[in-house]
DNA sequence: CTAGAACCATTCGAATTGCAATCATTCGAG
DNA sequence: CTCGAATGATTGCAATTCGAATGGTTCTAG
C-alpha cells in the first residue's frame, strides 16, 4: 500500500512536469516563429487565441493570464497597428477588441507558421484527439 | 482541403491553449499548497523535482527554465536551511544539490499536500497513464 | 429608486523570469 | 601537451507577469 501510494506520488510529479515541459515548448515554439513577424511570444499567444472580436477579460482567460498582463500585450499590439479597442456593444465598460486587416492579416501568417511545424505535429489525429479528450477532462472541474 | 486544414489549425491552437491552461492550473495549485510551507512556486517546483542529489544544470531541465532562475530558486532554498550546495563529485565546476535533514522533510509534507488534491486527480489511473504516454510521445523529438 | 455588491479595464509596484556576459573548469583536436 | 571550444554556475539587466488598488459601469436586493 505504501508503495503503491508512492508510485502515485512518483506519477503525479512526472505528469505534472511533462505538461510544464510541453507548455514550455510550446511557448518556445511561438516564440521563435512570432518573432520573424515582429511579435513577442505573448503577442503571438494573443493573436493566436484572437479568433473573434473579443473582450479583454475573455483574452486573458484564453491567455490563461491576469487581465492586467492582457492589458499590457493588447497595448503593444495596438500600438503595432494590429489591433484596436471599439466600444462593446451593449456593455460600456467592456472593450471590443477587433483585429485590424493589417492584424488580421498578420494572424493568418502567424498561424500557417505556427501549424506547419507545431510541437503537437509527431502525434497522429488520433492521438491529437485523443490528448484532447484527456485535457478537457482534466481541465474543467 | 482548405476545410480539413482550416480545422487542423484550430485543432492545434485549441490543443495548446488546453496544455497552457493545463500548466498554469497547476502551477497555481502549486503555488496555494507550498505557500503554506512558506515556499513560492517555484520553490515548490524545485522542491517536488529534487528527487536526489543532482547538478543545478539538471534542476533547470526538470523545471523547464534557465539556470539563472534555478540559482534565483536555489539561493532561497539554501538561505531557508533545505538545500545545501556541495563540492559535485568528478566534476568540480559543478555543484551538487543535496536537501538537508529538514527539506527532505518539508518534500515529503509538500508531496503530500501536492498529490492529495492535484488536479490531475480526476483522471483515472488508465487515463493518467495514457496521458503520459502521449505526452512522451510530444516532448521528445 | 437607490445603495451596495459585482464586474471590466487600467495603473502601479513588486516579484519572477529570461537573456547575454563572465569566470572557472573540462573536453578534444592536433 | 596545449590551445580553443564547450560546459556549469553565477551575475546584472531588461522584460514579462502577477497582485492589489482604482475608476467607471452594471446588476440586484429591498
Amino acid at each position: 500500500m505504501t508503495d503503491e501510494h508512492e508510485t502515485q506520488v512518483q506519477a503525479d510529479r512526472e505528469l505534472c512536469g511533462l505538461i510544464n515541459g510541453l507548455a514550455k515548448q510550446i511557448e518556445a515554439h511561438v516564440r521563435t516563429r512570432a518573432a520573424t513577424l515582429g511579435l513577442t511570444a505573448s503577442q503571438g499567444v494573443a493573436m493566436r487565441e484572437l479568433t473573434g472580436p473579443m473582450t479583454l477579460r475573455e483574452l486573458a482567460e484564453r491567455m490563461s493570464c491576469e487581465p492586467s498582463n492582457a492589458t499590457f500585450v493588447a497595448d503593444r499590439l495596438e500600438e503595432q497597428g494590429y489591433l484596436e479597442r471599439h466600444p462593446h456593444p451593449g456593455n460600456r465598460r467592456a472593450k471590443h477588441l477587433v483585429l485590424t486587416p493589417a492584424g488580421t492579416e498578420l494572424r493568418q501568417r502567424l498561424l500557417e507558421l505556427l501549424t506547419s511545424d507545431s510541437p503537437l505535429a509527431p502525434l497522429s489525429s488520433e492521438e491529437q484527439g485523443a490528448l484532447q479528450r484527456l485535457l478537457v477532462r482534466a481541465v474543467v472541474r
